[in-house]
DNA sequence: CGGGATCCTTACGGATACTG
DNA sequence: CAGTATCCGTAAGGATCCCG
């Protein structure tokens, strides 16, 4: 082995080419942006209603109760600008609004699925509950 | 089917078990246990360093040059409470800690490896960076 | 070397009330 | 119905300095 020419080298499976690379958190990085897609309070419970196909506003509201409208619409305009979900208004009245994941969107199911199963295997570890963080 | 009596059904992929059900963020389901575990600014970076093997503090901090010594102790101190990353004092003069991943930890490479591929799908799509979240 | 202690700023998320 | 407007408390995270 190089002794001390190279750094360090990465796994290849791990990271796969050179955004993964970063030496600070980076938007270019696949990682950051998949996380990115995925964060905030309530953003996982929102896609999963979603995976099941296009719900409304109020359909959102009453599938999770304890989310208040500002932050639904907040997550939901924060998913809508990164192209994940997209918005379609029904004319006519009342008003009514259909949400849907775009295809991109739908790209996040694998992960979702990643996250319950790795989720669950720490679990079945018996890992600590989160606490507090700091 | 029945008509109105089932809520609505869950893909059994998405949500394998109740676990998965909750109407709100709960410490109690796998994608939030996941989440948390890689949760914070700079925690996959640290954690993509651990990969390759035990390091130092100050081989972190060479490592990761921006990151401050606070936010790193603080990142390793989660980790380690969490039971994800584990601590080893070496004796003698100056002073050294080891850090590792413990076997938690390692379960953690699949969701890295997920993030990574998810995160270059969204990217390959074209999707719009971060930009301001709220 | 490996941290801890402080201070500060901001961004997030919850509550409540209101509107087209 | 589908949001917006406002206010507010908290916690994350960066900077800086210090200690064993």
């Amino acid at each position: 082995m190089g002794h001390q020419t190279e750094t360090h080298a990465f796994d290849a499976e791990l990271v796969p080419d050179s955004r993964g690379r970063t030496r600070r958190p980076s938007p270019e990085c696949p990682v950051e942006v998949a996380l990115a897609a995925v964060s905030g309070r309530w953003t996982t419970l929102v896609l999963r209603e979603l995976m099941a196909g296009p719900m409304s506003f109020s359909d959102l509201r009453a599938a999770l109760p304890d989310l208040s409208p500002k932050v639904l619409a907040d997550r939901l305009r924060t998913l809508d600008a990164r192209d994940l979900v997209g918005r379609q208004r029904i004319p006519g009245f009342p008003p009514r609004t259909s949400y849907r994941l775009t295809t991109a969107g739908e790209a996040l199911r694998p992960l979702l699925v990643a996250l319950y199963s790795v989720g669950s295997e720490l679990l079945s570890r018996g890992s600590r509950p989160p606490g507090p963080q700091a």
